[in-house]
DNA sequence: AGCACGCCGACT
DNA sequence: GTCGGCGTGCTC
């Protein structure tokens, strides 16, 4: 029996409502540096922890509770840096999670099943053959443009963080690249994290990165890190950054976790993207904790955007002589497109002017038709999928509602199926009437399914240049489920297999066609009129984006002769959002919006939260936050004074699988004052949801710095 | 979160 | 007669 003369402060996967203290406390034979990962027993089960500092730990073992030993260490894996432990401890406290579950979930999820012996023969597995030890090969660069350099000096000179504020081909990965290689020969130790919004992104970065620097560094200098990977991939990855082996990191948000002792510079491209707001656990923002490691660790951190989140444009406003401090971030701006045609002329087609039931207007269904003909590529944006988003009895007045949920089954006419797009219950799709029988049932709105359908018949008659039929193809969530089947496709349209590309936002994203000369926009209105005080700000950004798409090539646009260009369908022409785009004026549609949120007190010149409640039924969602409120004013929290409460409401989505939703916002001009009193609020909710009165409720949880309200 | 214990319906 | 549904209680 082993004498255990230490005592360890461990974080485990224990949620923050479980009732179980942060850190729980064991016995150890030596005392163990804190980071060090462990194995402990943890009621029947024996689970991963991560040593922590034993100065945060709180409360004291519970009467008559003994204390247990550690069950093993695992050896070989150096333990986790202070600056990792206080990013984690950060997050916990800024997302109002527990310790234990941001630190179990930033590890790898296969180093949580390892026991320690099968870790260190895994650690043993020699790496492959370093291929190169590159030294001695310099790194092939291509000349920066003088609005790149001028970039680039700055960012190597100043501290940032900084804005890369570059149009869609101004050439801002060329950027990322330069600062991540002169980090990198700075200092042979120095590490490099590099963030996109989504998984799709990370082969083509993946590629360009290793291009560049495999030569020099080796082939085992640059990993990826997403959910995408396999666990075994991920624990691999995760090991080399752990271990400084990896130079660059390449991934998504859960990246920004990543144990990078050297590290030195993050960049977060596309900062604007919403990807980067986790949405489930705790609700981090991978972009804003970039920052905050960025400046605990003492790394640049680099955030590039055409369209950046007004977040950001606001924390990096050049100063003036009435707000001689500016913005914490550097601003620069990159507005040329290098090697690409001119910017997309954008044209607004005023539905109120068009037959009723058209989906295609006749100048954009001619101009497609044009486009065809000359043998050039048109992409065609609609966001939503299926073939109809409702199917309707023109006798009784039933709709395609879901038994679940408080929305409607879309109709997938492929698999003839109405879908539930949010609980995923699916039926087939009735002859008749389910409520009268009637067979006068017919689908209302469009999806991405009919709009390829249409555009069939539509285009039947047009030719492309060698004579043969327009080809029509449809790349949506749909399409692309199976493994491998969005590259299958990206790839026939670089071949120029495809004519007309159908989609939804997903081929908006980053994807480099160089022949597509046209991009429309449908139905683009929604987003406008949304409860979102954000949508105006996220349609702007797509529509940029997606301009984006057109005449990437000016090589192609200058041997056809011919122009880009951006289709906007809408009833609202004059909608400042599409005025905006029509001017490329991104400076302007920000300003704008800024001083509407200014004069509302919205984010960025206040701080949100919310709190979610599930339940059974409306009424026990609703009477938990408003008993929680009660008990807030009541006991007269800390901060109280400076944050507004509003009541409580269903979500827009208000039934989801049978559970009632419903949430509450909170607002304050300090994040201080908000923070405090989440914290101080967080027991309390605790102690509301066990008294009896809430017992349907079936969870609750904080949202801070929420995306979607 | 897991994983137990615990008490009521349709099957080897 | 058991297998198994998920309600509530505990984990240093």
């Amino acid at each position: 029996m082993p004498i255990h003369t230490a005592i360890v402060h461990v974080a485990l996967h224990t949620p923050s409502h479980s009732g179980v203290g942060d850190l729980l406390s064991y016995a150890s034979a030596q005392p163990l540096p804190p980071g060090t990962l462990v194995r402990v027993p943890l009621g029947k089960r024996e689970v991963l922890g991560v040593v922590w500092d034993a100065a945060e730990a709180t409360g004291e073992l519970p009467e008559g509770a003994a204390m247990r030993p550690v069950a093993g260490v695992l050896e070989g894996v150096a333990p986790l840096a202070l600056p990792w432990r206080r990013l984690v401890a950060f997050a916990a406290r800024y997302y109002q999670r527990a310790l234990g579950e941001v630190a179990l979930a930033a590890l790898p999820p296969q180093l949580r099943d390892l026991q320690p012996d099968q870790l260190a023969r895994r650690l043993k597995r020699p790496a492959k053959a370093l291929d190169q030890d590159g030294s001695e090969n310099a790194i092939q660069t291509i000349a920066l443009t003088a609005e790149q350099e001028r970039a680039r000096a700055r960012i190597s000179s100043e501290s940032g963080p900084f804005l890369l504020f570059g149009s869609t081909g101004s050439g801002k990965t060329e950027v990322y690249l330069r600062c991540v290689q002169e980090a990198l020969e700075a200092d042979p130790t120095a590490q490099a994290l590099v963030m996109v919004p989504e998984i799709n992104l990370t082969p083509q970065l993946e590629e360009r990165f290793t291009t560049r620097f495999a030569p020099r560094f080796g082939s085992q200098a640059v990993v990826s890190l997403h959910s995408g990977m396999t666990n075994p991939q991920r624990l691999k990855s995760w090991l080399a950054a752990h271990s400084g082996a990896a130079r660059i990191v390449l991934g998504t948000r859960m990246a920004v976790f990543a144990s990078l002792p050297g590290l030195k510079i993050i960049v977060v491209d596309e900062e604007h993207d919403p990807s980067y707001k986790q949405q489930e656990g705790a609700r981090y923002s991978a972009r804003d904790l970039a920052i905050w490691r960025g400046r605990e660790q003492g790394a640049k951190v680099l955030l590039g955007s055409a369209t950046p989140s007004l977040e950001t444009w606001h924390a990096s406003r050049p100063p003036t002589p009435e707000d001689p401090e500016g913005g914490r971030y550097v601003r620069l701006a990159m507005p040329s497109r290098i090697g690409a045609g001119a910017l997309a002329r954008v044209r607004r087609v005023d539905m109120n002017q068009q037959p009723r039931r058209a989906i295609f207007s006749a100048p954009l269904l001619a101009a497609i038709s044009e486009r065809v003909a000359r043998g050039e590529q048109s992409m065609v944006l609609l966001n939503r999928r299926g073939y109809a988003p409702v199917l309707h009895c023109a006798d009784c007045g039933w709709k395609s509602d879901c038994p679940h949920c408080s929305a409607h089954q879309v109709f997938h006419k492929t698999d003839r199926t109405l879908r539930c797009h949010h609980c995923g219950y699916t039926v087939r799709v009735p002859r008749a009437c389910p409520t009268c029988g009637s067979p006068d049932i017919h689908s209302m709105g469009r999806g991405t399914e009919q709009l390829e359908e249409q555009l069939g018949d539509l285009l039947s008659e047009v030719l492309r240049p060698d004579r043969t039929p327009a080809r029509i193809a449809r790349i949506d969530a749909d399409t692309t489920k199976a493994k491998g089947a969005l590259e299958a496709q990206l790839a026939q349209v670089h071949a120029g297999e495809v004519d007309v590309l159908v989609g939804t936002q997903m081929i908006a994203k980053g994807h480099d066609f160089r022949r597509i000369t046209l991009v429309a926009a449908v139905q683009p209105d929604g987003a406008l009129f949304s409860s979102d005080f954000r949508a105006p700000e996220r349609l702007f950004a797509l529509l940029m984006q997606a301009a984006g798409r057109a005449g990437r090539d000016a090589a192609y646009m200058a041997a056809q002769g011919t122009q880009c260009e951006m289709w906007v369908q809408t009833f609202h022409p004059q909608h400042t959002v599409y005025e905006a785009l029509r001017k490329h004026d991104y400076e302007a549609f920000a300003a704008q919006q800024l001083k509407e949120r200014e004069e509302a007190a919205m984010p960025p010149f206040a701080y949100q939260a919310l709190v979610r409640a599930d339940a059974r039924t409306q009424e026990v969602a609703q009477g938990f936050l408003t008993a929680a409120t009660a008990a807030a004013h009541a006991a007269g929290l800390p901060g109280l004074d400076a944050v507004t409460l509003f009541p409580p409401v269903p979500l827009t989505i208000q039934r989801v699988a049978n559970v009632e939703r419903a949430q509450m916002l909170m607002e304050s001009g300090s994040r201080t004052a908000l923070q405090r009193f989440l914290a101080a609020w967080q027991p309390v909710l605790q102690a509301t949801r066990s008294a009896p009165e809430h017992k349907g409720l079936v969870r609750w949880l904080v949202d801070v710095d929420p995306l979607v309200i």
